[in-house]
DNA sequence: CCAATAGTGTCTTTAAGACATTATTGA
DNA sequence: TCAATAATGTCTTAAAGACACTATTGG
């Protein structure tokens, strides 16, 4: 390639993951503490410079397994598999303080993992509800105990939350939350999560069943939740929904 | 800013442009003439190289500026202001011959120009209808009269096509293609173009005067389309339609 | 027995889609 | 006069939301 290297402006490219998950009824972000300046001990989102010979997706798949070991499916929008999307691209000038810096940012969306984050340090990467992490810089609690994200991934992190509250609504990808099989009362819990909202569960059940390509009903039952045996399902080959889940209004 | 530029691979970040708009009933984007190698006399987006302390948006305004005189409403969902969004970031390792380059790929939405094209060479510049750029290579019609977009500005295209259709359905843009005051039926041929289908002109006027905030009266009437004369519109403060335009069943 | 969750049905309201009709201009 | 477009109204159907009721487990 012989181009004149000096004629453009050099940029380091990176990637940044909003990696969300429901656990506890709470829409959960994975977060990993600085171990270094600028913003040392504070959170931040996971991420990490592109290699010159990556594509985007695949630097943001790469980081997402060395941070959690999850692995990204190949086919989009199976039941129970990790989904990947790219969210947007934060390029401000000043938002690293060290050098010019533009990071691709990428929306992750997980089935809650039985087991803690692997091949991560639990002092350094953890889980953490994004009401919490979001509400914080809201109030301007700089000085507040547990102190606001680092760089701008505040704005990123709410910008792939809205991104995941809306994408709920006309795609499928509310199953990317739930285990490969998974009952109707579960997946309502993850738009409650999701959406911070009670949902009426008969009319949900109503729905989500006459949604074609939706769900399909696998055979079997389960008490999990107690109460009356449910049918479990796994998501159909349906990733837009029609009609679509409607939020409830404000 | 002492950091080590060594550590990190190099990049360059350009910005490409998707500027849409609606002339003769067609929706057209804006393409270049490509005057150098690779790809040379082939149409391209336009688009260029992002500043060293440049912000991304600022960039694509500049970009946009350059190439059409097109200011952008600093003040977004204005009544005949342009509309500019971040689309997506394209960064395939192979997609320039050259070097490494990420592309971050922004969308433009403009009123009619009443002027060609001004600032830029009508050899070098010009509208295409979107129908006639995207079928091309569809067709695998590389050796056909037309030949094919520059790099992946196919790709490019057709992702900020797809967002503009998906986002007049429940967003007021569709109003960034109109002039400051308009009918409803030059906004309902707005929606016809983008869409690609017809429209029923009395549910279309029954929904659009009936959503809260779309549409604001300014008390003048014009007979620019031909027969009884029609109120003038301009476009109301509302950014989110609710209940939306919905595109007919495909 | 009771508590908890699953699943079905019914009613009301809202809005979409099909289509009739009247209104107001220019040629 | 006619052709063209604007604007309003009516009817039918689909779907959302509220809510009653039955079903099936565990304790």
């Amino acid at each position: 390639m012989p181009y004149d290297p000096s004629a453009y402006p050099p940029f380091a490219v990176t990637v940044d993951l909003v990696v969300l998950t429901v656990r506890r009824h709470a829409l959960c972000a994975l977060v990993v503490r600085r171990g270094e300046s600028p913003y040392e001990g504070r959170w931040a989102l996971p991420g990490g410079f592109v290699q010159p010979k990556e594509g985007l997706a695949a630097a943001a798949a790469r980081e997402l397994e060395e941070e959690t070991g999850l692995r990204v499916h190949e086919s989009a929008g199976q039941s129970g598999g990790v989904h990947l999307e790219q969210l947007a691209t934060y390029g401000d000038p000043d938002r690293d303080p060290r050098m010019r810096v533009v990071s691709v940012a990428h929306l992750v969306l997980a089935p809650d993992l039985p087991a803690p984050v692997s091949g991560g340090d639990a002092q350094t990467v953890r889980w953490a509800p994004v009401e919490s992490l979001l509400s914080l810089e809201q109030e301007e609690s700089r000085e507040a105990a547990d102190p606001a994200l680092a760089f701008d991934h505040h704005r990123i992190l709410a910008d792939g939350v809205e991104r995941a509250r809306s994408k709920i609504e006309y795609s499928a990808l509310a199953t990317a939350f739930c285990p490969p099989e998974f009952t109707v009362g579960e997946l309502r819990r993850v738009y409650e999560a999701v959406w911070g909202v009670a949902l009426d569960p008969r009319n949900f059940h109503r729905k989500v069943t006459g949604t074609p390509g939706f769900l399909v009903p696998t055979g079997g039952t389960t008490t999990r939740q107690g109460g009356r045996p449910a049918q479990l399902f796994r998501a159909g080959g349906a990733t837009l929904l029609n009609p679509p889940m409607l939020r409830p209004e404000v």
